[in-house]
DNA sequence: AAAGTAGTTGACTATTTAGTTAAGTAGAAT
DNA sequence: ATTCTACTTAACTAAATAGTCAACTACTTT
């Protein structure tokens, strides 16, 4: 079996923090071994390109991430409450990041999606993929809470379509402005966007 | 005098298409040089850098722009239909874009802002400035609307951010999905978003 | 027509970057 | 213990890229 090794772990989260913090255009492959302390023939003996290390770390990013998130969109949690928890755990990573690097950063996902999408393909493609799993999320959310009679939503794919348009603008203003404060007004545009009836109580 | 020359015009032309079309990162001082005819000798001539030449162009590009949306958001059209004017104009904006170049291309100010903003200073600041133009012909149809009785919207301002972040998620949206269709749901989601009374016709 | 100015050119340097390779090393399996 | 395999390394090539410069050209002004 040979020695083990976990260079190729290092390399994705090396990744995945320069493309976040910065962009996926201006992170080179010599940037991501020096972070990894890796030697650039371990990083083409693990991989073949940045887009194939990017696509396998952003995988495993929402592979790690998915948990949190099926916990904070349980079926068990009401469902104007799972958009309330999700808009503050949101929150949270973002002050983190913010604390962390000096910069509010958004969603990779988004940002890196929009960046690449007409160049890299493949990577484009996976990023794709992962939206739609985290939108599912809305459109469940939203169904319940139709069916709870709280919110009126015929057609909740597009309700969520449009809620996570909405998240996706926030975050992304979030990052250009370098400003937490966008995000305050998350719960307060999800039930706005929603036609939530009584604006002010949390949920039911 | 000396002799005249549109080799600055051309060169921002093309950083403006190279940059839409691909991405701030992956667009090269010899590609902008290649598509406008000029030698990099004219280009360092006119620009110090990438980033003056992206910051030049975005802004002469506004400057384009602005008499359009003055017009689209003129104080004589009724408000909400204002902003059914504006969403129809962007789809056919995009649309324009999807059959010139193969790709849905969203707004540029979202994309590059997103890309640069941790790392390009001055471009970045230049972006967040026009973004903040635009959001104001938001906010002002907002409160005229309110103002008519037409919505609820004690708080203009921060509905704008509201709208603008919705539309800041569509366009990048349809950009990652290359897909127009998600623009098509801009007039009934503003519509929702703002609590429209009768979401069926169109403004008042 | 002379002179001055605005813009052009190609050839140049230096650096960064992606990607390769052959030889070596550490640990696991037998 | 040795053999096999997974991984590492340094040194390398080739290409792309940013940026410079001195000589040149075309136009305008006088």
């Amino acid at each position: 079996m040979g020695r083990v090794s976990d260079a190729k772990e290092r390399l994705m989260e090396s990744v995945s923090e320069l493309i976040w913090t910065g962009s996926y255009g201006s992170t080179t492959i010599d940037q991501i071994c020096d972070k990894a302390g890796v030697k650039k023939g371990s990083f083409y003996y693990f991989f073949d390109s940045k887009a194939d290390v990017a696509t396998t770390a952003l995988e495993a990013d929402w592979e790690k991430r998915r948990m949190e998130l099926d916990a904070l969109f349980s079926a068990t949690v009401p469902p104007l409450e799972r958009l309330r928890r999700y808009c503050e755990f949101s929150y949270r990573v973002q002050s983190e990041m913010k604390a962390r690097y000096g910069h509010v950063l958004g969603c990779p996902l988004h940002s890196v999606g929009s960046e690449v999408c007409t160049q890299e393909d493949q990577l484009g493609a996976k990023i794709l993929g992962i939206l739609e799993y985290k939108r599912k999320y809305l459109e469940s959310a939203i169904r319940d809470a139709a069916a709870a009679g709280l919110i009126e939503a015929p057609d909740a794919a597009a309700k969520s379509r449009c809620l996570f348009a909405y998240y996706q603008g926030l975050a992304t203003q979030a990052r250009i402005q370098n400003n937490l404060e966008i995000l305050r007004d998350a719960v307060q545009g999800t039930f706005d966007l929603l036609g939530v009836r009584e604006p002010s109580s949390a949920a039911a």
